[in-house]
DNA sequence: CTTGACAAAATCGTATACGATTATACAATT
DNA sequence: AATTGTATAATCGTATACGATTTTGTCAAG
């Protein structure tokens, strides 16, 4: 997938150009089309869509406040580089944020979202692609989350679960860790089922958790590996 | 305070000009300045600064990212307009982040960060001006989260607390909560001095509620209120 | 081989200009 | 009086152009 085809799939309604441009830039950074550290140069990007370097400029501002963008002054965009530590923070901060999401989204779940839960987790099961696995499995976290009725809550935790995602990209590749990751996912889904706050609670806590251990494992084994 | 002297004012090592005008841009809005709703024309500003319409126009998309400034495609920004209802779910997730980030900061409060505290605390004491109440509050929040050595973490805190002080700003402005906000930081100070963490968590989390309680009695209260 | 100086190239940052879109005023119509 | 249509003004959005800054390449000195 090409920035060109990622800016062209992008339609919104009512997106500006430099949302549609941020959108594209968003899924080529999350997919690894561009690896973290790779600078971004404003007239290639501009070139390839068919834009002046204005809307391209607007649209790295907007990547540089959801973190996915660093900018340095006079220096250009580069893609944020990926410092284990930084997703350690982001592992707490996920855990304090989802868990209200989850306590909020409770009482109000209802048979139609559990079922669409467990399709996304059925999809997932199927699912090869690292880029796409980590779309779904946002999915999945989300539909939890979203009867809670927090907009403004579930737009952070978006954020913070992709920035976490681009960690969880790397371990993912080299080990399977799908399978624990899903075995968590039923059962948090179960917990759900059963209106048993206090279990959904403390597994989405270890399942978070879980993650950024691996992630922390996977550095102490191989502090070569390049983030 | 002009927006011009904010711009003048802002100086830090390594800013942009897109930067300074957002700099510029927040203090005036979080001044009062610029009222919520207002059109904020890219022109009239750029013309003031003595810049051109393009680093304004960056400027607004990180205003917007913040939650500071809402863009309507092909018709301009507005300073983001205060939805009650909102500050309520501000509330929930300042208490999540920032109950997470004293309890991470506690083990490392030192002497010095005490004795900080207090100095904020008795200027908050002195102070009148709304605006700068409202600095001086997050300072000492951001004060007793600092050891916590979180810097994203204390990022999210930060734009927040900035997002919520405008609502309080409005209450503020007919009540006089002042002194019971005072006499909670003080007890919430002395809780962290006597590293009694419970009681600490404890009396934040209701200080925060506290708040935005305040807010929805004065929204019930006066409904007339433009927020 | 390394270092420093300098020129050339690449890239950034933004002022200017102008087409596109939206808002406003006001006349014509129902 | 309310509504519709149209001309005008205000404003937005961005392509272009160009100065400023940084990076890269080259070469001479140490």
């Amino acid at each position: 997938m090409t920035l060109e085809q990622l800016f062209a799939t992008a339609q919104f309604r009512n997106a500006s150009t430099p949302e549609l441009v941020a959108h594209a830039l968003r899924e080529a950074i999350l997919g690894g089309l561009y690896a973290p550290g790779q600078p971004l140069r404003q007239d290639t990007i501009a070139a390839a869509l068919g834009l002046s370097k204005i809307p391209v400029r607007e649209a790295l501002r907007r990547l540089e406040a959801e973190g996915l963008v660093v900018l340095h002054p006079n220096r250009g965009a580069v893609v944020a580089p990926l410092v284990p530590q930084e997703a350690q923070e982001i592992a707490e901060i996920r855990i304090a944020l989802e868990t209200l999401a989850l306590r909020l989204a409770l009482p109000h779940l209802a048979p139609r979202d559990l079922r669409v839960a467990t399709g996304i987790l059925d999809d997932l099961d199927a699912e090869n692609d690292v880029t796409r696995w980590g779309a779904l499995n946002r999915d999945f976290h989300q539909t939890l989350y979203t009867p809670a009725n927090r907009p403004q809550l579930l737009a952070l935790i978006s954020a913070q679960h992709r920035r976490f995602d681009r960690y969880m990209r790397v371990v993912l590749a080299s080990m399977r860790h799908q399978v624990d990751s899903q075995a968590e996912h039923r059962a948090l889904l179960e917990a759900c089922r059963a209106g048993d706050e206090a279990t959904a609670i403390a597994i989405l806590e270890r399942h978070i958790a879980t993650a950024a251990a691996l992630l922390a494992e996977h550095v102490r084994s191989d502090p070569t590996v390049v983030f």
